[in-house]
DNA sequence: CGGAACGTTGAGGCTAGTCAAGGGACGTGG
DNA sequence: CCACGTCCCTTGACTAGCCTCAACGTTCCG
């Protein structure tokens, strides 16, 4: 997707229309945000982090000539911030994809006065995991196929779905336009048309009105070469803390 | 490259043959390691990190297929490790591409106790560092041309060598093969090849016998849209927050 | 001198990009 | 209710960028 290079690497035409949510309980706080509305603007410093609750979102960078590269999807429970280190400033912008709930919540100025430990090592095991997914993507736009890139990018995110409980073995409701999920692959949205009829045709897995549709998850996985160790390895590893098998964890992403 | 993969995902005719050098002064505990020995093998637990004071190294991962993809160069000053918090799962390699003194440091057990917080910070910021880095990584293979590309990653260790003292603006020297740069970028070693030839016809740069040499950064630079902003950034800003000199741990990746 | 590792070059093919046109779904306003 | 615009999907024809295969040159070293 090609647009204006702004200044500011934001989407100029964007206007956030936030409203408060009924402020009852765990909802108190929280953001409505429509589709397609800035969370996080590249070169703000961090002060607060923001939790989405509902909706998807993306992390993205504005390239000079206009080209859009999208870093991160933010599904229901992550982190819009990569880091979020109070102060530091942000090298990305975050826009809603679809409307969204967003939590903020404000961190404590210094870094880690007044943390427990555990905070402080959750942040750290945040940031190591957004590094190991950069590495997969890496990898993944690198060295495979357009057919291989988009089939993986698919299966990562019913895997991740699937761990917040908004994925099965049958599919799962993706919002994503095949522009943006051109702009996540380095492809273009033609071409990833095409590669979505081919899986089509294949019968491996139709991606049509707002849904992905397995015919047999564990087929798509495989041609892909895709292994969710990758996503899974610290978090399994940090619950247990010590003392565990860890098994599938050399292979690539 | 394809390589064979071998379970380990390890390159298997490596020995490190590691050697102790002379234990005087700083160079007390110090390493020396021949071209193409591992430091870091994918999927051990960390321990120590690893101090690169000579050499270039490289972090990899090596694919089902066999194809490696190089995520990082390690400079003299870098940390192989990109989140030096003890105990988690390494899900990369690291090996060396020159030979190389490296120095390993013990981490304290438990991440965070007894350490001070400006030990912690470093921790994060230089994880934050490797995220930008690898934004910058994936913004690059994924869209530009080969010819931007590979211009864009001479520009980054032009920049990154000039911060450690270890190139001006004529150039630098540079041990890559047209292989590894091929694996860091994602193309092929022969049309890395052809590409360079042409920066060379252009009188851009010439690569030629371990050496960059440049008739002119800016002109390289402003073609690939190079701006070593990312660099930067976070290093300007954390000086000015905490006014420490922790220079090797955190700083340049 | 021979081998190994790396660089260089050419021919030909495939993958993905570009350009272009049209279709379906949906909302809005007359 | 229909006309229209917008957004997204779909398809075809053509092009170009990069890959593959292959051969040969260069440098270095034992």
């Amino acid at each position: 997707m090609h647009l204006q290079a702004t200044p500011a690497g934001d989407l100029g035409h964007l206007h956030a229309r936030k409203k408060h949510c009924l402020p009852n309980g765990a909802l108190a706080g929280t953001l409505f945000l429509e589709a397609n509305n800035t969370i996080i603007k590249e070169g703000a410093a961090l002060d607060y982090i923001h939790v989405m609750h509902m909706g998807w979102a993306c992390r993205y960078n504005i390239m000079k000539d206009g080209k859009r590269q999208i870093s991160a999807f933010l599904l229901p429970g992550d982190v819009c911030e990569s880091t979020p280190m109070y102060g530091t400033l942000i090298d990305y912008s975050v826009c809603t994809l679809t409307p969204s709930l967003v939590k903020p919540i404000s961190i404590e100025k210094p870094v880690g006065f007044g943390q427990p430990f555990d905070q402080l090592q959750s942040i750290l095991s945040g940031s190591l995991l957004e590094q190991r997914l950069l590495r997969a993507w890496l990898a993944n736009l690198s060295r495979r196929s357009a057919y291989n890139r988009v089939a993986w990018l698919i299966c990562e995110l019913h895997e991740r779905l699937s761990i917040v409980g908004l994925a099965d073995e049958t599919g799962f409701d993706c919002p994503l336009t095949q522009e943006v999920i051109a702009d996540a692959v380095g492809l273009t949205s033609v071409h990833v048309n095409r590669v979505m009829k081919q899986f089509r045709d294949e019968n491996l897995f139709s991606f049509r009105s707002g849904r992905v549709a397995f015919a047999g998850v564990q087929k798509v996985r495989k041609l892909c070469g895709f292994d969710p160790a990758y996503l899974h390895l610290d978090l399994a590893q940090h619950i247990k803390t010590t003392s565990t098998s860890r098994v599938q964890l050399s292979d690539c992403p």
